[in-house]
DNA sequence: TCAAAAGTGTTCTGATTACACCCATGG
DNA sequence: CCATGGGTGTAATCAGAACACTTTTGA
């Protein structure tokens, strides 16, 4: 324990998914912002900077991806530290989180931005499964992120994060079906969703294509995810691997 | 993405468990070391050190697992980065690994390293269930740790780096039940164990109890636990070899 | 021969699956 | 009235829990 570590940086970035509205279902997609600086100048990248002095990791990470994309997610929890060697030229330790946000904030946020003049520069999203080559090694991390993120939907609440407040059994099936990319019995669904108790159905009918579909909101006093002993700083949860 | 971060000092400490035999059962035991320095000196802490600019994270903690213990683990993986800014009076990122270590190699690396003159100091083993007051947060990342233990043991065959080559059925449910601190049925045990096909029955007994139980060895070929796209960098992650 | 652990068989129960069927609405 | 998705019913299947039972050894 004599040893200082002098020249390694900490980074935090953030994978962050939203379920864009697509022809035949939805599709995950993420931000990436294009670098204008020198390791790997012009490839995309995932959003991130620097942790400050000053700041928790938690709170890097929420403000790294303001600054860089300007989105608030609604769930954030950390994935993984990456410190390869040579996944940088300079000695780079990355904290890596990812994060959900609902579809229709994403609108909101960019219209805000937009009406604010501090619309982010050079970024845009891709879709998940359809990524270019990245810079470092973030083609792996995004390959890890998706993982956790398809596990973590078979066991945990998660689902809630890429949700209005409001919605039907059939956008909740949308969500479940775009992540694990296989379809689900809506019989069986139901039920299953019903008997955790954590969905509060309203009065509220959503109206328009056929026969009209029941509105729920979930249970706000549940976590989205099981957490272990680490508590939850902020409103934004946290999280670890099952 | 304009700051460096110049004062923030990156460690690597390690969890590692075993299972020490015990009356009615095993227990799970860990090896904390004595600090001897500022901050908290004379506290019992987890066992680890800086990170090396030019190791990468694993490298980091088996090294320091190795220069303050001595000990060289059967499985090692990546738990969490503790990062809160008032964690430690300078700021530093804990990177935090996990790891188990076989009882008969606690014993045999400890009379390898009293025969080289090399034993470590300050070191002593404690039960997981009654720590003391631990320097930093380390209590709580110790039950941290358990909690994905416990966890892991569910869904993993984990409780493999607890054990020697060879085995019986009471001895690998002896595994599961100090971790779990709770009986298992042996018929239903045996059943299940098998069913997962990773079990290889030897044609050796266990002899002198009373009615020999067969030996079993785990497939090397299967992995210890599922870790989705995060390649295993070296031979300690691995299953232990034939 | 007896105690105790090894190992096998059987039943019960709850969760998951598959799928038939009815309901309500827009067009 | 009919196509479509919302919503209910039900039987088959599967995994886990509980526990009775047989086997094999040391003492």
């Amino acid at each position: 324990m004599t040893r200082t570590s002098p020249d390694i940086r900490v980074a935090v970035s953030t994978v962050i998914f939203t379920l864009r509205p697509a022809a035949g279902g939805a599709a995950l997609s993420l931000p990436l912002v294009r670098r204008t600086r020198d390791p790997f100048e012009g490839r995309w990248a995932l959003p991130g900077g620097w942790l400050d002095p000053d700041e928790g990791l938690d709170a890097a990470a929420a403000r790294t991806l303001a600054e860089t994309t300007g989105l608030a997610p609604n769930y954030l929890e950390q994935l993984y530290a990456f410190g390869d060697v040579d996944r940088s030229p300079s000695r780079v330790v990355s904290i890596i989180y990812w994060a959900l946000l609902r579809h229709d904030l994403v609108d909101q946020q960019r219209a805000a931005h937009a009406a604010a003049g501090t619309a982010p520069e050079n970024v845009q999203w891709f879709d998940a499964d359809s990524l270019p080559e990245l810079a470092f090694d973030h083609n792996a991390i995004v390959d890890y992120a998706l993982w956790r993120l398809r596990n973590k939907v078979g066991y945990s609440r998660i689902a809630h994060g890429l949700l209005p407040d409001e919605f039907t059994l059939a956008d909740l099936r949308e969500v479940y079906e775009s992540i694990l990319s296989r379809k689900l019995d809506p019989a069986n669904f139901r039920r299953q969703v019903e008997a955790t108790g954590t969905l509060i159905p309203t009065d509220r009918f959503r109206t328009g294509s056929h026969r009209p579909a029941r509105l729920y909101r979930y249970d706000g006093a549940v976590e989205l995810a099981a957490r272990g002993p680490i508590s939850t700083p902020d409103s934004t949860n946290r999280n670890e691997e099952r």
